[in-house]
DNA sequence: CGATTCTTTGAAAACAGTCAATCTGTGTGG
DNA sequence: CCACACAGATTGACTGTTTTCAAAGAATCG
């Protein structure tokens, strides 16, 4: 098994060895294909994901059948969708990969097992859940308030990593933009920097 | 003391006589004039704020001084900076009343002890984070996909009871809108209905 | 009443979206 | 190895939406 939930644990929390080999003795390995789908609309997310390898994109289908991308996730980031993996109901979300990726599942109730035996895994949980919500209001924050190009230049400062890895039309959809604005406020940042 | 507390705990998690008296004997209460603050930017947040009457506004300043605001609490609310709450860090928000509001206030420590001795406190709260963090996703995805009279008409069916009481202007705020467009939304939705 | 605060209006300018076409690179199958 | 298809990025012209600025009209409060 691969040993990046291992080097994850370890950085994040302080657990025993036992402890550690709980949690990935309970974790199944699974492979999404590049473009493939690890859950549709409509769908029940059953499972906490966490992704070893590779790169997924949560998003939702507007009305007009336009995509709009909620989060990417990549290595030692989570990817599912929370409101129906704990209600049971359908998700209004879908999550695909954007290159082969490699994740490790757990069900809902599995993971509600390892909250009650293993204290600290409680205790990253609640820590990780509240540093997402800071961050969720973060960008809330800076989706109302700045104008494209300050969006953009806060998507390069916060996930370096994902530029050149993440198709820039998957990006401005992120940000709220057609792909074309998003060429023009490249565009004029090139123009500026010469 | 105010039962709204008494009320909200009763009806949100199964708690003791005894877990409630020892809940509601550390809270301080606190009154907030209107127009007053009860967090500035660059202050430390010291107290989860739970609001027992009244209406406030959480809302950051941009470099150029205009007001966005993050969201409103109304009674039954929880109004405070999470993320300078929990790292100890100075604030980037600000929280103001908009009429003259009571709160009930806790400090961290205390509510962390609250946590370690009281399992449906702790459960309480893993959920309302949960539940905000759905929320805030939510909010994403109808920031970044509607128009701006989408994402009104999302308010009005998400928040009834804060129109009227809310000023239009702060709606518009919140919305990541100018008061003026906000104005033409409206003006236009009425248009249609004759 | 006078002073704020809040809302509305109009006209012009800035901004972002749409549509249609083109260009680029990548990879696949013949 | 070439040809073709395909996904992604860019460009231009045009349209539509939202902001900005300036002003004035309600509403509320002391």
């Amino acid at each position: 098994m691969s040993n990046a939930l291992r080097q994850y644990l370890n950085d994040k929390a302080s657990l025993t060895e036992a402890e550690l080999q709980t949690i990935e003795s309970l974790a199944t390995p699974a492979v999404i294909k590049k473009r493939q789908h690890l859950l549709r609309a409509g769908d029940i997310c059953r499972h906490h994901n966490f992704i070893t390898k590779g790169c997924m994109k949560v998003y939702r289908l507007a009305d007009d059948g336009s995509e709009h991308i909620i989060k990417f996730a990549a290595e030692n980031w989570w990817a599912n969708d929370r409101e129906s993996l704990l209600s049971g109901r359908p998700s209004n979300s879908y999550i695909a990969a954007l290159e082969d990726t490699e994740v490790l599942q757990w069900t809902n109730p599995q993971f509600e097992h390892l909250f009650q035996t293993i204290p600290a895994f409680d205790a990253l949980f609640k820590r990780l859940v509240s540093r997402a919500l800071d961050a969720s209001q973060n960008r809330i924050y800076t989706t109302i308030s700045g104008t494209a190009d300050e969006r953009y230049r806060q998507f390069l400062q916060r996930y370096p990593d994902l530029i050149g890895r993440i198709p820039l039309h998957l990006i401005a959809s992120y940000l709220g933009l057609t792909r074309e604005t998003l060429t023009r406020i490249r565009q004029a940042e090139r123009a500026e920097k010469m």
